[in-house]
DNA sequence: AATTATACATACAAACATGAATGTATAATT
DNA sequence: AATTATACATTCATGTTTGTATGTATAATT
């Protein structure tokens, strides 16, 4: 054919990332030809081979555009509005958990970045990056358990670190079990009164002011 | 060459099982190739073909030989001597996990289906599996927390349903992170705490007899 | 002892998938 | 208006993997 306009070439890129994440979710990435990619695309290989140097490349574009929302929730803990460490932290949770549960985009890359992809040596870019964030992540409920602590004048059952990393393991196996029963149980729901749990058992009040269970 | 006898096919068997484990986990499952492993068993693809129909069935007689030890765990909680329901729950975790840090085979199958397969069409069957067994797992939880909070004449802040999916999701979460950081932290030890913790918030008591919080 | 089934190894054909090479019509630039 | 760079489509050569087909030496069976 012919060549598009600068905006017809970006939303050529678009689709071909759309029918990427559709394919690979259907088919899983390694099994996900650039021909079918391109076909669900309503291109061919050739518009792939100029947006993107292979299909690492497409994937991590993928992953780029949808992981942003997730990675946004990460970095409003940092400066956040809300000065109360657990009141933060719980907002934080909330937040993630609701983008994934009510965000098509964010839970279908998450699916693929969870069940349907390998994570070996030519994808250890995005394997590097998802242990970095996760890092971060539990640091920062480390840091805010601390402060917390400290506030409340109350003596954690565990380091401060430990209280983090089982967080951020509730807060993962979450995701993980919800995207797994294909959305069977509340995520948001069942994500606040569980981690509300977690934080009572380390001691911390978490102010119930207005808290409801079903 | 020539036949072996049957012990030496049991083993020929046992080898290529052996090197499916070892490459799928070096190459992830869909790249690692039959040749590969045959190589790895010090095979062709000949005994492969002759033993398994294909990878598919070569995968799943890995993971079930792999995953046997967790099984275990998972049924140890029906049937244990251990009459109250929140030690039983205790016991079985620190079984489960106990057995994951410190039984190799268990540990890389678990990285192999946790982190180097894609769960699509063909690979259904190990996927449902999983699904059994966790929701099996979960209901157990469940039954168990509700027994427990009758004993101890406690209400509940959630659904036992709720809690037994919080938990659920701490302890593969847990496990995953575990594998995700390559044994960063003690997942035994983590694991109590954090599971007492989580107990703790539930408004249920852990019998604290000889626990001790480094 | 002869036969048969076993436990593989080897050889072969077909199917993709990839990456590069080339073609090309048209925006964009000058 | 002529030139150039762009945004792809098409073609081609190559390598890889798979499944099957066939060969074969020997354990097991009779």
């Amino acid at each position: 054919m012919a060549r598009k306009t600068k905006e017809d070439a970006i939303a050529t890129r678009n689709s071909l990332i759309d029918a990427a994440e559709s394919v690979f979710l259907e088919k899983g990435v390694s099994r996900a030809s650039l021909s079918d990619i391109a076909q669900a695309a309503g291109a061919t290989r050739g518009a792939i081979y100029w947006h993107f140097k292979d299909k690492v490349d497409l994937f991590g574009a993928m992953m780029e555009r949808g992981i942003l929302p997730l990675e946004q929730g990460y970095s409003e803990i940092e400066c956040s509005t809300c000065p109360d460490p657990v009141q933060r932290l719980r907002a934080v949770m909330a937040l993630v958990l609701g983008t994934v549960a009510s965000d098509d985009r964010t839970r279908r890359v998450f699916e693929i970045a969870t069940y349907k992809v390998e994570y070996v040596d030519e994808l250890a870019a995005a394997r590097e990056r998802h242990i970095a964030a996760s890092e971060a992540f539990t640091r920062q409920l480390a840091r805010d358990f601390q402060i917390a602590a400290h506030m409340q004048g109350v003596a954690l059952p565990m380091t401060a670190m430990e209280a983090a990393i089982g967080l951020h393991a509730l807060f993962e196996g979450l995701m993980r079990n919800w995207i797994l029963n294909d959305g069977a149980f509340d995520l948001v729901g069942v994500g606040r009164v569980s981690t509300d749990a977690y934080l009572s058992g380390l001691g911390l009040a978490v102010s119930t002011v207005s808290d409801e269970y079903a």
